[in-house]
DNA sequence: CGGGACTTTGAGCAAATTCAACCATTGTGG
DNA sequence: CCACAATGGTTGAATTTGCTCAAAGTCCCG
């Protein structure tokens, strides 16, 4: 199960020119970090006039799972959760989206995990009809689409991994580093880093239980791999030991 | 982190109209169920004319992660194994490909994991970067390629649920029932299911070690939910118990 | 028939979970 | 403005699931 993937972006995008006052896209704070960042003025117009921005409360459901799919967004301000349920209730979430991610996919045009606003949050929203028209006449959204569903799919083959083969003690290093990392990518602070989500979400995301999250944590931070500025800010002391901890080095 | 995903084959496709006697796909034992599917006849010529086929032996190496991505390929017959290792040696296998699947994603030009033959092989290539001058002037295939990626997605949060929140009972009842579900879709059969796989990689699969996987087989089998034919023959008993407990009821 | 690889079974162990209590922070109503 | 409830986070003790280490069984293939 494996596609085609030459097209990914890696890391920040090279900044676009800017607009002109007048255009609407303008003042966008994802432009140049989302997947609208391949296109030109002319081209931006057209997309920006299927678009819409809606916002969201902390803890508010978006979509859910089996929903139809009516929209695909940008994340323009915020943090999302995406996860799936057992019938029983046990959760894996599945992903975090932050500024500059998209979420719509949806497999049979139903979407297959749902969403939750995990902060105050801001999407652009197009409606999936209309946009799947665009991309006809768009070649180059198309092709950032796919390229963007790779770099996903590589993410995705990471946490299987994380999920399957590493210790409680690798994930959450590997956790923090990777919120530090993507922090960094958008342009946020990479050191004293930020955790929007509960230990309850960070353990739903590792496959581990609230407590176990929160005795690792500690347990780094008496080893004096980290630091904890407040419960939901990080920083890492030792970031070599820590990437080291988090391949099982 | 996701993409859109409206394009995507449920199950198998329709049947296409045969190609001419002369058509060089006509023989291709996979043509219905591949990637190849959705083009016509003289757009199957253009692809064919960059396709070369290989053949692996069992358990030789396609591919490693870090390696350049010079080709993009179709199962045609065998099966393959795609995994991720840990310095240490710890392995997480991320999918296994059967007939009809497609191979070849590669961030950044790289291949992300490695992959290697699980059984005697045949693939069908394409050039990378002759499948990319392509895409420009089949749009369908880069449609199709979208929602092949869109699919495994899908199969990768699927599989996060089953490593994050799944037993190991759970799991091996998953991983039968998938492997049927799959087999079926490919004309196969999906009674007695076939694995061409041995309990470390079914392990390294889900998660766990050889020693409880064949242990959960083991307590399948005493509690009459499946039968072991050969020890890479099951037959499930009781299918809709294993679904049930495949989702944790 | 013998050797090697794979699978199964067994016993003891350890990592992470469960269950439970306690602590910290925050927001609210008296 | 303070008391206190509520929520989320941390810590502790006991338990359990799945792992490790070890040995025996099975199947192929030469």
């Amino acid at each position: 199960m494996s596609v085609l993937n030459s097209f990914a972006r890696g890391g920040p995008q090279p900044r676009n020119a800017p607009l002109g006052g007048e255009h609407p896209c303008r003042a966008c704070e994802v432009r140049d970090i989302c997947v609208c960042a391949v296109l030109e003025p002319d081209e931006l117009l057209r997309l920006n006039a299927i678009s819409m921005t809606k916002s969201f409360l902390p803890n508010q459901p978006i979509f859910y799972a089996g929903d139809e799919s009516v929209h695909v967004s940008n994340v323009v301000q915020g943090a999302v959760r995406l996860y799936n349920l057992l019938p029983d209730g046990r959760r894996q979430i599945t992903g975090f989206l932050f500024a500059g991610d998209f979420l719509g996919m949806a497999a049979n045009q139903e979407y297959a995990y749902s969403a939750e606003a995990l902060t105050a949050l801001k999407l652009c929203r197009f409606p999936r009809r209309k946009l799947e028209a665009l991309l006809d006449v768009l070649p180059t959204l198309e092709r950032r689409l796919l390229g963007a569903a790779s770099n996903e799919l590589v993410a995705a083959q990471d946490q299987m991994l994380l999920l399957g083969r590493k210790t409680a003690r690798e994930k959450v290093a590997s956790f923090l580093l990777r919120l530090s990392r993507r922090a960094e990518e958008r342009g946020e602070s990479a050191d004293p880093v930020y955790l929007p989500m509960s230990r309850a979400d960070i353990a739903d995301y590792l496959g581990l239980t609230t407590e176990t999250v929160s005795r690792t944590i500690t347990n780094l931070r008496e080893n004096g791999m980290i630091a904890l500025l407040a419960s939901d800010q990080i920083s890492i002391a030792e970031g070599a030991a820590m990437r080291d901890m988090a391949e099982g080095v």
